[in-house]
DNA sequence: TGCATATATAAGCATATGCTTATATTATAA
DNA sequence: TTATAATATAAGCATATGCTTATATATGCA
């Protein structure tokens, strides 16, 4: 498992976009699978436009990948992303969101059609 | 060595300040030392002021601390920070800056006061 | 087809950011 | 004490950022 340099521009991208309290939450919301924008703007209790702008951010960057299906759009992390070893050590040093996803779901919020 | 986990708001506190190329070097050059600031201010080529204002930024936020030493004033990684571990799995992943310091060195130009 | 739902995009605006130039502060040295 | 060097701070400005409201696009369903 050899480790390979992050350039620092390229460092610096990813975690200039890590560095939002919103952006941060909704990376911590995929760490373990996908979401779809209504279960953000649940979460984050923000506008549509507002959750949507940031995701157009992540996902310009490559930082996650999305995929239709039938009326959602679902996010998931991008594993592939040269930055994504940075973005898992910092996932692992914060306090997942899982709970917040189960409360969703406790709620009939939670988005499944698979 | 129990993780302690760093809370959403404060990691994207200081991922914030790290997501700027300027302040990602500045760290990058003293994770094995301290510098002082026209040591700075050669290496990234940018005015004083500009470099001040950056180390100014990491220091509110406390991520690095200042020594006086004489005329100089050298700034240094703060260890004790909450992000710390953070901040050390990202310099893990970066290339390190030292070359740059090296030829600071055979220029004359780095200041050693110890 | 037509309507509702999910999402994206556009435009506008207030605030934040990072530089510049000018000046203040602090310490050393003559 | 005066001059110089190192650093900090202030003010100004152009650009970036993150929200808002309004509207466009795409899908599913009656």
């Amino acid at each position: 498992m050899e480790k390979t340099m992050i350039d620092i521009d390229t460092a610096a991208q990813s975690l200039k976009l890590l560095g939002d309290k919103t952006r941060l939450t909704i990376i911590g919301l995929i760490s373990e699978g996908e979401c779809c924008v209504c279960e953000f703007v649940e979460v984050l209790q923000m506008s549509q436009p507002s959750v949507s702008q940031h995701l157009r951010k992540l996902r310009d960057a490559g930082l996650v990948k999305e995929k239709r299906k039938g009326q959602w759009i679902f996010y998931s992390l991008n594993k592939d992303h040269e930055t994504y070893p940075i973005t898992k050590q910092i996932l692992a040093q914060i306090p997942d969101q899982i709970e917040k996803l189960r409360a969703l779901e406790r709620a009939g919020l939670r988005i499944q059609c698979d």
